[in-house]
RNA sequence: GCGGGUGUGGUGGAACGGCAGACACGCUGGUCUUAGGAACCAGUUCGCAAGAGUGUGGGUUCAAAUCCCACCACCCGCACCA
């Protein structure tokens, strides 16, 4: 047989889809499987390897568990709604509904030509209608609940983009799509309260099967802390500073405290404060820096003292002075901290430069050289002094705090709240309703969708708002509750929002009546595998796990997470090492590689390239190795015999490497095992049919087309797509002799072959037999002989 | 700074503490061809050799790429989080 990709490409995956032998079966008698990909954001530059590469693997998988009797669910769908495709219809006159479905096509298109096995009866698109009507659905859900609410506050903004980001979505100062530098702006703006379900998020990970370095990076998003806030009295005016501090053990080091340059406290004290224009000045100029300069250039410290108000030290009843400085956010805790300066290092840099009192309160450090920040006995602390364990004094503290009503013990995550509205077209619409008299009231349910108007000029209104803004015939309503003139929210929803609860749309797709039936989510839930991107993990990772639970907590789905298991494959650089980019000009189009190769080729050589979870680079000739590859397989059905087979014993130690290598991601060794059978196999000369028959499908969830045609060829009936997976027998997989390695004091000096299981003394026969060993031994007085049965013969001698 | 990871031929990469370099690329030589940027065959860690060899230096062990300690380099997160 001659392997030609065209031919049998066309061929199998027309087979395929009209024999709909991919199509998940609500069938709650079998044992399901729900394998996940992160669907992708159908981009206007189409697919390129990485996508490929992404879904190759639980593609694999997923055919393996089929031909293992598994009812499997292997979804794709579009998450649509973004920025670049409005960006995009902006510049080109073209409405994003009309690009978006010209990419899903193009998509859908190269995503056939790879011969994935996706279920395509449940394909879905986010931005479709009966879609979006259920992420309204979840909303409003979310603001019943109160978890979904307006706030006035700082949130990030990008003025390229002109809209507000949330934290995830401004991960080291800049903007997610443009790159630029985001701004501090305080804004009017929706959130969702991802905040209440910090614990949550953290206890959750306990009982999912995530790679390490995921729950790792999702632990330090949360970023839970515990300790105490703590209520200063202030001197020159009557409120209370709150702060919050994770050593309430060292309040009685407190030698100054240090405000946030935003804190309200200096606005609303100005009065009593001597020096405004000093404060003001300050202030100014932090707000200035960009994120990079305050957090990676400054290593000095700066600041302002305030003049005219002091706080008092609740414990020993001194007075310290107050700073304004930038190295205190007013984002996190209170915007406020007390400074121990003899116990931080921050604090104890702020002292040196400000020349403020250092009072040590925990031996062991030396307060001329730096902060100590490590253990020991308190000291100068009055009735903590003498303790030395950490916790039972910060315990002991915060009872006193309580006690005396001045603080108490409390926990801080460096999670904030999601900001969640987006003063854009090309997203959900919020379906709320702004009334007068009523307040903020939601769309009822039975109106959702709240469809998003056809527009033609969706260009951002000058003042920043949404374009809908702008269109009188959506703004106006009237009020759902009492009917009178209303406006309508016009901001809406980020891109997340879709893709936040998609995996359970996919069990369901086209369910009117609900996101999906009870009775499926039942079957199908949780997703067994889900494989995507590292990138992912403290965005998109997080925000579904958050929605998931709230699902949970309100009875719409039936367990607590939604991914039992989540692995990541690595990135495919440029055959120049750098990352794939337009920019750079080096991406690869896969759609060419299915032209020159097949698309089996291009499967095989993305799992063979590397390490699945391993960034690797992309090399032409890496390609054309798997084209010779396939080409030499198609060829065996010539040199195929009907006799019995001489190749048992690797044949079953194929099937019992391939399977357990595919179970753990372990692709490129999977097909280097085949490709090892494969050159075993020319030597020989000879492999019979049911040899064959086996290597063609292990083969088959790499190279599915390639696989069916051969199958064929032998006669077989049915798609080997659905054949049997092959069981090895584990007494097969052992030869009859094995060959020992002999060293003397562990340097090789020769090999012996033995019968397996041969005993010490034969083997240690065998290994003075041999020429080199003896001359080795000659001369020299044996001190050890050391056998491992069937390895190795150690002789150490002197 | 903190946390995590990775260092193996010319290249991508294999190796339950037990024969380092599987598999593939590339390269060299050959066969066949009008031709070869096709296909096939042989060779290919370095070194003429003794021998050496898995980032560096120690250690444990009969035996270390693998385990332990120190260091170096690179990559990825987070980053004045109180």
């Amino acid at each position: 047989m001659k392997y030609e990709s065209r031919i049998m490409e066309a061929k199998w995956q027309k087979k395929w889809e009209e024999a709909h032998i991919f199509e998940a079966q609500d069938d709650f008698s079998k044992k399901k499987f729900y394998a996940l990909v992160e669907f992708p954001y159908p981009s206007g530059s189409g697919m390129h390897v990485g996508h490929i590469k992404a879904y190759s693997g639980m593609e694999v998988i997923s055919r393996k568990r089929r031909m293992e009797g598994y009812n499997v669910l292997f979804p794709i769908g579009f998450d649509a709604y973004g920025l670049p495709t409005e960006n995009y219809a902006i510049k080109t006159g073209i409405h994003p509904r009309a690009v978006t479905d010209k990419n899903i096509e193009r998509f859908t298109e190269q995503l056939k030509r790879v011969g994935f096995s996706f279920d395509w009866s449940r394909v879905i698109d986010t931005t479709e209608e009966g879609y979006y009507k259920w992420t309204q659905w979840i909303f409003l859900q979310m603001f019943e609940k109160g978890l979904a609410f307006r706030d006035t506050t700082l949130v990030n903004y990008c003025p390229s983009c002109k809209v507000v980001l949330s934290n995830e979505d401004s991960q080291g100062g800049k903007c997610d799509i443009c790159k630029s530098d985001v701004i501090q702006k305080a804004k009017d703006v929706w959130y969702l309260r991802i905040t209440e379900y910090a614990d949550k998020l953290l206890e959750g990970l306990e009982e999912v099967d995530y790679l390490p370095n995921v729950k790792l990076q999702q632990r330090n998003w949360v970023g839970k802390s515990t300790g105490a806030f703590v209520n200063f009295s202030l001197k020159g005016c009557d409120e209370k500073l709150r702060i919050y501090t994770t050593r309430p053990d060292t309040l009685f080091g407190v030698t100054f405290m240090v405000i946030a340059p935003e804190h309200p406290l200096i606005e609303k004290y100005s009065q009593s404060i001597a020096n405004m224009d000093a404060l003001t000045a300050y202030k100014d100029e932090c707000a200035k820096k960009t994120e990079f300069e305050r957090t990676q250039l400054v290593k000095e410290k700066t600041g302002v003292r305030i003049e005219g108000i002091s706080a008092i030290n609740p414990l020993n009843g001194k007075e310290i002075p107050i700073y304004i400085s930038d190295y205190v956010m007013m984002g996190y805790g209170t915007g406020a901290i007390m400074a121990v300066p003899a116990h931080d290092e921050r604090d104890y840099d702020f002292a040196k430069k400000f020349g403020i009192d250092i009072i040590p309160v925990i031996k062991g450090g030396n307060i001329e050289e730096g902060a100590y920040t490590g253990d020991g006995e308190m000291i100068n602390s009055s009735f903590l002094d003498g303790m030395t364990n950490k916790k039972d004094s910060i315990a002991r503290v915060i009872a006193f705090l309580e006690e005396k009503g001045i603080g108490e013990g409390g926990v801080q995550y460096k999670m904030k709240d999601w900001a969640f509205n987006r003063q854009r077209y090309w997203g959900e619409p919020i379906p709320v309703v702004y009334c007068d008299d009523c307040g903020m009231v939601a769309v009822p349910y039975e109106e959702l969708p709240l469809r998003l108007p056809p527009m033609q000029d969706f260009k951002p209104g000058e003042g920043g708002e949404s374009p809908l803004a702008s269109l009188e015939s959506f703004v106006n309503c009237a009020c759902p509750k009492c009917g009178k003139k209303a406006r309508r929210e016009t901001d809406t929803m980020p891109q997340w929002a879709g893709s936040s609860w998609y995996f359970l749309r996919y069990i369901d797709p086209h369910n009117t009546d609900a996101l999906a039936d009870k009775e499926k989510l039942n079957y199908w839930m949780p997703v067994d595998w889900y494989n995507g991107g590292m990138e992912h993990v403290t965005r998109h990772m997080i925000y579904s796990r958050f929605w998931h639970k709230f699902l949970y907590d309100i009875g719409a789905v039936p367990c607590a997470e939604p991914y039992a298991k989540r692995t990541a494959q690595g990135l495919i650089l440029g055959t120049d090492g750098e990352k794939m980019s337009k920019s750079r000009g080096n991406v690869v189009d896969p759609n060419l590689v299915v032209d020159e190769y097949g698309a089996d080729v291009l499967r095989l050589y993305i799992l063979f390239m590397g390490e699945y979870e391993k960034a690797a680079p992309w090399s032409e000739n890496g390609v054309k190795g798997c084209k010779r590859f396939l080409e030499r397989v198609a060829a065996l059905t010539d040199i195929m015999t009907n006799g019995e087979g001489k190749l048992t014993t690797s044949t079953h130690k194929l099937i019992k490497k391939v399977s357990s290598d595919i179970e753990a991601m372990k692709f490129n060794t999977a097909i280097a095992a085949m490709m090892g059978y494969l050159n075993e196999v020319s030597e020989a000369g000879t492999i019979s049919k049911d040899e064959l028959l086996i290597f063609v499908r292990l083969l088959c969830p790499f190279a599915p087309h390639i696989a069916e045609e051969m199958w064929e060829t032998l006669g077989m009936k049915g798609f080997c797509s659905m054949a049997e997976w092959p069981v090895h027998d584990e007494a097969k997989t052992v030869d009859s002799t094995v060959e020992m390695a002999v060293q003397i004091n562990g340097k090789l000096r020769a090999t012996i072959v033995l019968p397996l299981n041969a005993d010490r003394e034969a083997a240690l026969a065998a290994a003075k037999a041999e020429s080199r060993v003896a001359s080795a031994l000659e001369g020299k007085s044996i001190v050890k002989e050391i056998v491992v049965p069937n390895r190795i013969v150690n002789i150490v001698v002197r």
